[in-house]
DNA sequence: TCTGGGGTCCTAGGACCC
DNA sequence: TCTGGGGTCCTAGGACCC
């Protein structure tokens, strides 16, 4: 039998979190993100708000221009979390084969709790009322042979959506949507394709694979078997993390100086903590820095395995100083942890706090 | 309109080794 | 004095996702 993959998206998740813990902001346009005068963006906007326009990572200073009457609200991202936590526990009551892509949307193979694809749609609005009852959120729900449809279908209703997907009917499903529908085709592969004459889905399923592949090599393959509603991704419930990091948008730009320095230590001491709480070392140590005019580069090295909030700031700062010019002004700065090694012996043995 | 913060993955080029 | 081919590792940048 064919696989059965649910997709769950909570709708509007953190402007449904705050509306939920603050009744009087029902109903109303709710926009969660930083203020509009410190540079903010639209972290989620409840649908009352996207009525307006109002969309994820538009500039909040926009956002409120066109929806005056919204209230607006900082994130709380400790409270999202819980209320993530809470749903993820729904979704592993059903089965173990959850695959949480962020705060608010997992997937889930349900291939062997449903007896026939017939069960899936029954089991589908089980979870949504689960959901509802056990914490008062709505979720959209997608259910499909495989990812790409499956996600896909999620959208398509939202919010309080469902959406099935029957076997068989991946590539008629498909054939109809906008390419950037698709899994990895973001606004520029969109303008792109679009040059090419391509702008659905069933017309990148038949476009011709060399002249593809010419232009865009090794995805090639892979957006036209996503297009033909072709994927055998599995659903993964253990992703290991990459890497750990923390940035920060100053409110103006500021040049090199003692400002920037002891943000930097703020972000590594932050960035340390985190590591330290997972019992994970770092082999890599990056800084990103934005400069006024937005364009951004990195610069990062390998070091001995460390989650030392000091060695990072001087690692950072050390890099920092191989580009920085006297007369550069930032717009933001970032510090990242990458090649995680776990329960690697520390190097002063002082510190070890387990057998070698 | 003026652009956050958390990530993943891919590519290209250079260094280095045999 | 001129110069191969393959493999691996590392770095920087960029596209993309939520």
């Amino acid at each position: 039998m064919a696989k059965v993959i649910f997709h769950a998206d909570l709708d509007a998740f953190y402007a449904s979190v705050e509306q939920l813990d603050r009744p009087e902001l029902r109903g109303r346009p709710v926009v969660v993100g930083g203020p509009p005068d410190s540079r903010g963006v639209v972290a989620a906007a409840s649908y009352e708000a996207r009525r307006f326009g109002v969309r994820s990572a538009m500039p909040m200073s926009r956002a409120l221009r066109l929806c005056p009457g919204a209230v607006r609200v900082s994130p709380r991202f400790e409270r999202y979390g819980e209320m993530s936590r809470e749903v993820m526990a729904i979704f592993s009551e059903i089965t173990p084969l959850v695959e949480p892509l962020s705060l608010d949307e997992a997937f889930l193979d349900v291939t062997d709790v449903v007896k026939d694809f017939g069960a899936s749609e029954a089991l589908a609005r089980y979870l949504k009322t689960q959901g509802k009852r056990q914490t008062g959120l709505t979720l959209s729900v997608g259910v499909g042979a495989n990812k790409t449809v499956a996600k896909i279908a999620s959208d398509l209703e939202k919010p309080d959506g469902l959406v099935v997907v029957a076997p068989g009917q991946e590539e008629s499903f498909l054939m109809p949507l906008p390419v950037r529908s698709l899994w990895g085709i973001g606004s520029r592969t969109e303008v792109l394709l679009t040059s090419l004459g391509i702008r659905t889905v069933g017309q990148l399923a038949q476009a011709d694979d060399s002249f593809l592949e010419k232009v865009f090599g090794s995805r090639a393959s892979m957006f036209q078997r996503m297009a033909r509603g072709i994927d055998y991704r599995p659903v993964e419930p253990v992703r290991e993390r990459k890497s750990i990091g923390a940035e920060t948008t100053f409110v103006r730009d500021i040049p090199d100086g003692p400002e920037l320095r002891s943000e930097l230590e703020h972000l590594a001491v932050k960035v340390a903590q985190r590591m330290a709480t997972r019992e994970t070392w770092a082999c890599s140590i990056m800084v990103k820095l934005r400069y006024a005019d937005f364009r951004t580069i990195s610069r990062q090295t390998k070091t001995d395995p460390t989650n030392n909030a000091e060695e990072i700031t001087a690692t950072v700062v050390q890099l920092l100083e191989s580009v920085a010019r006297a007369d550069d002004r930032f717009r933001l700065v970032g510090v990242q942890c990458g090649s995680l090694v776990g329960r690697v012996r520390p190097r002063n043995p002082q510190l070890a706090l387990w057998p070698t």
